[in-house]
DNA sequence: CATTCAATTGAACAATTATTCAATCATACT
DNA sequence: AGTATGATTGAATAATTGTTCAATTGAATG
């Protein structure tokens, strides 16, 4: 059975018409959804997400966005309970999927919070409370 | 070597300063970022995004947003290239993650985006073009 | 009530990921 | 030059995740 049968019989069963036309109709209109979901910034958009989907990483970049300045690594590596090394590469994927960004001053790294982030950030605070 | 000592030397580095009371005042200040940094929400933002991050998930979303109604899983199964049963469960995870609301009708289920699904692709949508 | 079909569930396995340890790089200080 | 320190890197391993297959549920239909 061939999915587009499936949604054939869906169409039937919710419409009533049964038509060969009304079928393509909705295919053509499911294909054109796709397209627009399915653009070139997915992958990147994935990337970006997956970075945030990790606890390290994600309380890095709320406190870089909760202090609303450049930090450095030795201030808030205190506040997370992984090493120095686990940081470090938390860092490193934040920054490269373009939630923070770096700086050097002598020895010492600083990080912000990117304008990217601070977007999601805020669409996650301003969202946390609706119910559907 | 503990970690405040390492604030402490960055501090004295920084600002010239090196009295304890100025550590223990930005030691307060970051308990502080700390705190608002990691309230009971960052599980719950952590699950969701977790929910987002995976190609067949985000596409899920990604349609239904963009569908702006619900729609059959018969309609959009054929838009995504793996079995049902995947998609079974990508929708199971991201109905947990309170990204997508289901339906029953009949037979068929019906599934539609949430608010604060929409409200984060938008956030998405709308800082892609941020280069900082 | 037996069958068909849409969708879901659970078990299994492959693939990916998160963390740590050890070593290294880079900068400053003696 | 030699040493100390902040941070990063790479390799290894444990843990988690994503998908499929097989079996099941629940609703409609003959």
């Amino acid at each position: 059975m061939s999915s587009t049968e499936r949604l054939q019989r869906y169409l039937a069963d919710e419409r009533g018409g049964c038509g060969d036309e009304e079928v393509s109709q909705r295919l053509a209109e499911l294909e054109e959804i796709d397209a627009a979901a399915g653009g070139p910034a997915l992958d990147q958009d994935v990337g970006l997400l997956s970075a945030l989907a990790n606890e390290t990483r994600y309380k890095i970049v709320r406190i870089l966005h909760v202090a609303g300045e450049e930090l450095c690594v030795c201030e808030f590596a205190p506040l997370l309970d992984v090493s120095d090394s686990a940081i470090s590469h938390a860092l490193s994927q934040l920054t490269d999927a373009g939630l923070i960004t770096r700086r050097k001053e002598g020895k010492w790294r600083k990080y912000r919070a990117t304008a990217r982030a601070n977007a999601v950030l805020i669409a996650l605070d301003g969202s946390r409370e609706l119910r559907l």
